[in-house]
DNA sequence: GTCTATACTTCGATAGAC
DNA sequence: GTCTATCGAAGTATAGAC
């Protein structure tokens, strides 16, 4: 490995658990093991080292939203059961894996002092799947598969309480593999029980 | 008003806006128009500065908790749906005072790097908000008030949503008081109809 | 590309006159 | 209780030898 893409990497972990300002240069270039001077042959200033963090995340994603004749097609062969459960593992896809989740959590600190950290949080953590998930479940009312509710307080219904595990997963430094915690599985999986019972028609 | 009391003021108003670390003394004491060494006559440390915003946190919920039997009796005269508007109310009675809603914002911010921050957090608008609403339906279950659902999904499903709320609420600064915002008024009422009508027998 | 050495800035905090 | 003056520590970043 490069030594680049070892201070990005130890940036990452350092930046996820104390925040941007609370990490010197001096903190990440011990921990890589090179000299202060030596990164800036890498990085033209601290700062930069933030920006190919998010760009790196971006890239991550680029392609990965869905049009929305794509969210239509998605639920053709689905149940509102089997829906759910495709949201939560698209969720714990962005979570499963361990560089994401950690920048995510730096996204998480930073987003009331950076501007693109709270752009990140707002479109890809609450607006986008609002809005994906808002269009499925009114494609099912259309179909007749649930009641004929608002589908956008199904929406919010549905993933305000994706967010909140989110939220807590975060509390106690958020190291462990949500898929892996049975109390979480088991929280979300009663919540998508009492909400398939509610929207039956 | 005295010199404290200014500094305590523009110190919740400088941290709310950018975060503990992002706030020199100087900046501090620039905006409350004394010199830096004036400030340490009244506090002898930035982080006393802190400790005494969280203190006064403190203060203010001091005695607020409710008891099991409080929980229980509060509901005896209360349909879901007046119970549910209840706890909207104390949840805007947090926020709606601007001082509180800078200080729970503070909280917010500073959540990940500081433990009486989290603590805050995590007690305040997580684990008891939950346990005490949990009570409350479990006890409506057991009247016969509502269907018999399990009372911890219930209280999951009703207060995530509004934490989803204080979440976006802080988005773009949270400057405003949400009691005033029409469209988050409208989307809290449609949650708690969609959930009125979901819980019911 | 990495090192030594150092410049420059900002920070929290203190001493002591008034 | 406020001021002027200043300190030491820590931060980002650069110059130049190897």
């Amino acid at each position: 490995m490069g030594t680049k893409e070892k201070i990005l990497d130890t940036a990452i972990d350092l930046f996820s658990q104390k925040g941007f300002n609370e990490v010197s240069v001096r903190d990440i270039t011990r921990a890589v093991g090179i000299k202060e001077s030596s990164l800036y042959n890498h990085f033209t200033s601290k700062q930069q080292i933030l920006d190919e963090i998010f760009q790196y995340l971006s890239s991550q994603y680029e392609g990965m939203t869905v049009s929305e004749e794509e969210a239509v097609s998605h639920i053709e062969k689905m149940s509102p059961e089997e829906f759910m459960e495709m949201c939560l593992m698209n969720f714990q896809m962005y979570l499963g894996n361990p560089k994401l989740m950690k920048i995510w959590r730096i996204i998480s600190i930073e987003r009331f002092r950076n501007e693109k950290a709270n752009s990140f949080f707002k479109n890809h953590l609450i607006d986008y799947p609002l809005i994906y998930q808002s269009k499925v479940f009114d494609t099912m009312i259309k179909r007749g598969l649930i009641g004929s509710f608002n589908p956008d307080v199904l929406a919010r219904a549905f993933y305000s309480f994706i967010l909140f595990i989110y939220l807590r997963y975060f509390e106690d430094g958020g190291t462990e593999n949500p898929q892996e915690n049975p109390e979480i599985q088991a929280m979300v999986r009663a919540h998508m029980d009492f909400l398939s019972g509610a929207i039956k028609k």
